[in-house]
Order: structure tokens, then sequence, then C-alpha cells
DNA sequence: TTGGAATATTAACAGTGTTAAGTAAATTTG
DNA sequence: CAAATTTACTTAACACTGTTAATATTCCAA
């Protein structure tokens, strides 16, 4: 089957071309432009001919949001090689402000929009990709109170207070709500990354893992 | 002048009559399903009046943001009568995660929408609201660390992470990435006090405030 | 009573997501 | 090889959107 085989690579190139096109637009332009004719217009087909190859134009964006995770673990890698789970719970904290700072637009997608979640929940599948990442955070945790080097507490709950600590920075970050509150041309990412110095600093309790004290 | 002063507040009837239907649709059919032809339906106006009152959409929600601000400053009165600074801290946070709960789309605009953030920037004014409640929030950090309820370090920072945690919790929350993590079923403001709970119990140096250490 | 300002409306422009119907090319079948 | 059928794509249209220009109506002051 030589030629079935070369048409489905046939459609997942056109696939992948619509999809690199939203992204473009919604990178260069704002979300509020993304358009399927503009992303028609980009690919140069007309716009009922992205209908052929996603249901809608939320599809499109649950696509994107799959790829930022895709995105998200590649910017992980390192951190597997991280043998103290203290600091990989740092280096963790770390790379998720970074990636979003970086990707806003991916971040933005991931975390923030309605349209992922609405077609998740119209497909009636569970959200793979953020449970992934959480059951990441979760063994690291876990890892951190079996060895001794935070306090034993609900991992669940302190997992979730982590993410949310860093997942409300970015987001303030990102939807203007943090530059307003710092001194002109200050680079918003060091400061951030502060306070996820502060809060493994805080969670630690033996001297062996040193985090300064820092100030803004 | 008693006809221009009529007039005059006959003028804010009418804004305030856009604002209500404005809010009401916002509230009812979600952000996407405010548009100036149906609200200007809901007020019985033809849609181009709307435009006598507003620049334009984006100056609309700006103005319910505002609203949202006003809302939750009377839902925060009582917090003025706590005497124990790190007692009110962890009211503040409760009041935050309540107000975000009960009201997603005061919370949405006010913390998470662009459209209000682009046009405090368009009239090159400063984010007052937020600023003051970034400001109650510091003097009251402060006022723990000079009590000597929780450890010293730059108050700024604290503050900023604190209310990333509350703003993350939230966030996630009404924009369907924290449900999926919860037993089915499960309420999710209760959890996410918790979260509050173990951040101040942290935070808090002598053992004269009791929270209790929670489990999910 | 007339003139002008304030208020409201109709009509229109340029854009949106999406669907139904029609066309042209490629592939399978007789 | 030719006919039939499937696949890939396009044109035209519907019902919306924010916004502006031009027009009509209402109201108050001179």
């Amino acid at each position: 089957m030589g030629i079935a085989e070369r048409k489905e690579k046939q459609k997942l190139e056109v696939r992948k071309l619509i999809l690199d096109a939203s992204m473009k637009l919604f990178v260069e332009e704002g979300f509020d432009n993304v358009s399927i004719r503009r992303i028609a217009d980009l690919i140069e087909y007309s716009p009922t001919t992205v209908y052929l190859y996603f249901k809608d134009k939320d599809e499109i964006f649950f696509n994107l949001h799959e790829v930022g995770f895709l995105k998200m673990l590649e910017n992980s890698k390192e951190l597997d090689a991280i043998e103290n789970p203290l600091q990989r719970l740092h280096k963790m904290g770390e790379n998720y402000l970074r990636f979003g700072m970086e990707n806003p637009e991916y971040y933005d997608l991931m975390f923030i929009q309605r349209a992922p979640m609405k077609k998740l929940k119209e497909m009636g599948c569970d959200w793979e990709n953020g449970d992934a990442a959480l059951t990441r955070l979760k063994a690291t945790v876990s890892e951190c109170m079996e060895k001794g080097l935070i306090a034993k507490t609900d991992p669940d709950l302190l997992s979730m207070s982590i993410w949310s600590m860093v997942h409300g920075l970015v987001a303030l970050a990102i939807r203007d709500r943090l530059d307003k509150f710092l001194p002109d041309g200050a680079q918003l990412l060091p400061i951030m990354n502060y306070s996820v110095d502060w809060l493994v600093g805080t969670l630690a309790l033996g001297a062996g893992t040193v985090f300064p004290k820092p100030t803004i």
C-alpha cells in the first residue's frame, strides 16, 4: 500500500503546514489575529481547506498546546541528571519560569487559554500532558520528603502550591500584571527566579543546600 | 445649572446600563459572547449608541475591571479589624481565593484579560487598583516581619511570591486546569484554602498562631 | 421661533467562523 | 484503456463581529 502511505504522509505535511502557520501568526500577531483566512493565505490554500484537516479552530489550538508540552519537555532533559531532588526541584522551577517567559504564546495555550481544555472535554479525554507534568513534580517533591530534605506534608498539596506559585508568576508576567511593580527597565525573569530561590530555601530543612536569601 | 446636572446624571445612568448589560452577558454567556450588538439589544438602544458612552469595547472591559476591584475591596472590609498581622495575612489569602472563585468573570478581567492593561497603557496611567492591592499586602507582610511573626526577608519579594501563589491557584482553577487533579466531585475552594494554611503555617515563626497541617 | 448642540439611528465596510454545493484531479474498478 | 468513484480543493454564502460616516431626531438657549 505505497500510495495510501504517501497520501498519509502528504496529509500530515499539510497538517503541519497549518499548525506552523497558525503558530507563526499567534506569535507574531497575537491570539486575536489568528484567523482561518489568514492561516489559509499563509499556506496558499482556500480557507475551507483548513476544515479538511481540523474540525474547527479550537482543534488547531489544542494541537498547538500539545506541541507546547513537547517543547517544554525538551527544555527539561537536563533535569534527569540531577541526583539531589531538592536541587532538581529548584531547577524545575527555574526551567518552568524560563520556558514561560521565552515562549509566552505556548504557555498561554498550555495553561491559560480555554480552547484546549474545551476540546479536551469535547473529546472526553484526560489532560495527559498536564497530568504527566504534575506527576513529575510530585515525584520530586515526594523524593525530597523521603530523603528528609524538606518537611513532610501532603505531597499532592505541596506540589499544587509550588505549581501555583510558579504559574502565578508567569501568568501575571505574560498578562502584563507584574511589570508595573518593577523598577524601570528591570528584567522580570531574574526577580521571578528569586521567588523560586526563596521558596526552595524556605522548604529546605538542612543546611546542605545553599540558596542565598535574595533581595530585589 | 439644574439642567446640566440632570443631563450629567442621565449620561451616567446610561453608562451604568451599558456596564450592567455587559457584565450580565459576560457572566451568563462568557467573554466571547459579549458583543456590542447584544449589549445594545439588552438595553434597547442601537449598537452605535454604545460608542457615544465608551470609545470602544476595551473601554467597557476596563471599566468592568474597575468595578471588580471595588467589589473585591468591599469583600475585604473585615480585614481592618484583625489586629494580628499574620492572622490578617491568612484571612487576606482566604478572601482573595473566595473572591476569585465566586466572581470568576471579574477576576478574569482584573488579573487575566489583556484588554484592561491595554487600555491602561493607552491612557498612560498607572494601574492604581492593582497598585493599591499589592501595597496593602506588602504592609501586612512588613508588619509581620516587624513583629517577629515571620522571618525577615525582602518584603516586596515575599509579597510578590504570596500573591503569585494565590493568583496561580485561582487562575488555574477558573481556566479549568485544577479540576482535573481533584477527586471526583471534590470542592476546589477548600483544597485551595489548605494551600494558604500551608503557606502561612510555613512562614510563621512562633507557635502562637495555630494552623493545622492539612492533608488533601 | 430659530439655531445649534446633544443624542440616537440607519447604512455600510471590512473582517470573522463555518457550512453547502460544486469542480477538478487522482485512484480504483470493470 | 475507459468508466466510476473517491479524494482534494474551491467558490459562494450565512450569520455574525467591531467600528465609522452620514443622517435624523430631540432638547435647550438665545
